[in-house]
DNA sequence: CGCATTTGACCTGCGC
DNA sequence: GCGCAGGTCAAATGCG
């Protein structure tokens, strides 16, 4: 597969695709995305403070409506053992309406492995963050219902700066 | 030549 | 305690 190009400039909204000749929905080599559920996980840092969000999406940018929230908590505080939780870390997920599952962000990502759930038909992407020390985790799985969506989640934060001029 | 991708196997956690 | 599902690692292969 071609390799990720490190000098993307989807600021726009748009992508290029980068080796997808498909050629369905989308008939240009352009793929146009829409955001159109944003699932917060745990702590979203965006609500925080938005000049993260390039470090997750800098193309859902401009388009971050708080939807729903998802929290994958484990609701379970008011156990006896709650210290046996470990460490929760940032967890985002994006539904993206995109052909392509590889969305280039600005970051350089490793595929690391790949598994078959069992609610959903697809397979499902696990990628890591190519920069020694970034323990951003990337999943992307296509959604179950609508194929033409694509589920990405993002777990952990950047502690380096991105490729993009941000 | 170096690195990213691929695929199967292995490990861990949770549920029953 | 066993089984299932999810997640991760590692060796091999292909491509740039």
């Amino acid at each position: 597969m071609a390799a990720n190009n490190p000098s993307a400039n989807m600021l726009d909204g748009s992508f290029r695709s980068l080796d997808s000749p498909d050629s369905d929905d989308f008939s240009n080599h352009l793929i146009n995305f829409e955001l159109s559920d944003i699932l917060e996980i745990d702590n979203w840092p965006i609500q925080q403070d938005p000049t993260l969000i390039p470090q997750y999406s800098n193309y859902a940018a401009n388009q971050v409506v708080n939807t729903s929230s998802y929290h994958e908590e484990p609701s379970n505080n008011i156990g006896s053992s709650s210290s046996k939780r470990k460490e929760v870390k940032d967890k985002v997920a994006f539904r993206t309406l995109s052909q392509i599952e590889i969305l280039d962000d600005g970051y350089k990502w490793r595929k690391y492995g790949k598994k078959m759930v069992k609610n959903s038909p697809n397979p499902r992407n696990y990628y890591r963050c190519s920069v020694e020390g970034c323990p951003v985790k990337k999943r992307v799985e296509r959604d179950k219902e609508d194929s033409r969506y694509v589920i990405t989640t993002y777990e952990g934060v950047h502690n380096h700066q991105g490729l993009s001029p941000f």
